[in-house]
DNA sequence: GTCAATCTTATGGTATACCATAAGACAACA
DNA sequence: TGTTGTCTTATGGTATACCATAAGATTGAC
């Protein structure tokens, strides 16, 4: 008898509620737009394409909600949040400030590991330019920022940006669609690393600046295209 | 008939739903400490204290859950959400962010209207203090930093600190009734006032960072105590 | 053809029913 | 007394029923 740690023994516990089947599922296609912006989400209609009763489909709709990634209009029901053009530049401001935070912290702080998991991330987000499949650049690049932000300590502020995020994700992968974007977007985000690796806080934030910059004015002009 | 102008003539809408309504209520019982955090939410009981069916009080839990205020643990159900030390400093290192920038951007565009709005929501911080109530300072505390947000143009900021507010509400409470706060408080808020109203937004960032500095260090000792 | 009245349908808002199961209470046994 | 087995209840998860009404379609009058 090897192991008889009590956690050994440990009986998995039962699956998900149906509740979160869905919203994971409801929210994985609203980021990965398989509904557009705007689309009408008709609560019979997400009952009858996910198999859950309107109970089920009316909380989910609720979470989404609360988390900006649908919006519900009077006399109208939910659709998909559109973004208002006014707050674009807000949220990148913000984005700006939150990965700036992060690439700094990170840099005075990660451990062989943390910078082991970077590199690897990188260049998942290569395989995803790669690939040409602009959501698959997504991931990978969330995967990226996600794996810096916990290196660097900064658990809340990933929140905040993975919610900002969500608001923008139509814009995002139509920026990454842009010709030259793979260069380009692959070089900063290995400057930012690089400056980490260097163990330098102020390059790294300044590195993580200039990315958002460009991607900043990338958005602009595609919301103007 | 003087006034012929369409507006006049609308019909107000129906009020809100029940949901809203139930979610508002329930929004602010949490906020201003109805419930302790940690505190189980059994739904059946809401729908008594709501006068609602669980339907109505399932959907609110999903906004709520969302907005990070309440938390749903497994096979134990909702919980007023408990706020986790190891991000306390994290949310106010990001509350401190946020109302710099906010700060800076009032002190750089915030019109006469702006200022006297200003002023007057100070002055409704004083009242709150002198009204010995924390729930009415956190009210008139509120009500200054939306205005600020709003003549800085940074509505998503305000949107983000709100959220990040919500889950340190009780800390919030418990650092406004710290002997000596009322006086500290208002004279750091003042300064940020003053700086803005002089047009200098390093000024007006320096101020509020270090009025958040010193909310963090409150925060802290009411934490350990 | 146009406009108003009426009818129908789609859809959101809300309430209620049913089920599963975790947790607690209680009884029996060693 | 401590442990195990059984029963009961509370409560969350889910499905379904019912209602109100906005929106669109249809009909009739001019």
């Amino acid at each position: 008898m090897p192991d008889t740690q009590p956690d050994a023994l440990l009986i998995d516990r039962p699956a998900k509620t149906l509740r979160q089947l869905a919203l994971e599922k409801m929210r994985e296609a609203i980021l990965t737009m398989k509904f557009r912006p705007g689309e009408r989400l008709v609560e019979r209609a997400l009952c009858e394409r996910l198999g859950v009763s309107r109970s089920v489909v009316r909380e989910v709709l609720r979470h989404l909600e609360s988390e900006g990634l649908v919006e519900t209009i009077p006399n109208h029901g939910p659709a998909v949040a559109a973004p208002e053009p006014a707050k674009i530049a807000q949220i990148y401001e913000l984005r700006s400030m939150l990965e700036a935070l992060a690439a700094r912290h990170c840099a005075a702080r990660a451990t062989p590991e943390d910078l082991n998991a970077l590199r690897a991330a990188l260049e998942e987000v290569r395989e995803g330019y790669a690939s040409a499949d602009p959501f698959a650049v997504l991931a990978a690049t969330a995967n990226f920022y996600e794996t810096m932000f916990r290196a660097a300590g900064r658990l809340v502020a990933w929140e905040l940006l993975v919610s900002l995020n969500g608001r923008i994700t139509h814009l995002r992968a139509r920026t990454i669609s842009t010709s030259g974007r793979d260069r380009e977007g692959v070089a900063e985000m290995q400057a930012i690393l690089d400056a980490i690796e260097a163990r330098d806080p102020d390059a790294a934030e300044a590195a993580s600046v200039r990315h958002l910059q460009n991607a900043l004015t990338l958005a602009l002009n595609q919301s103007q295209a």
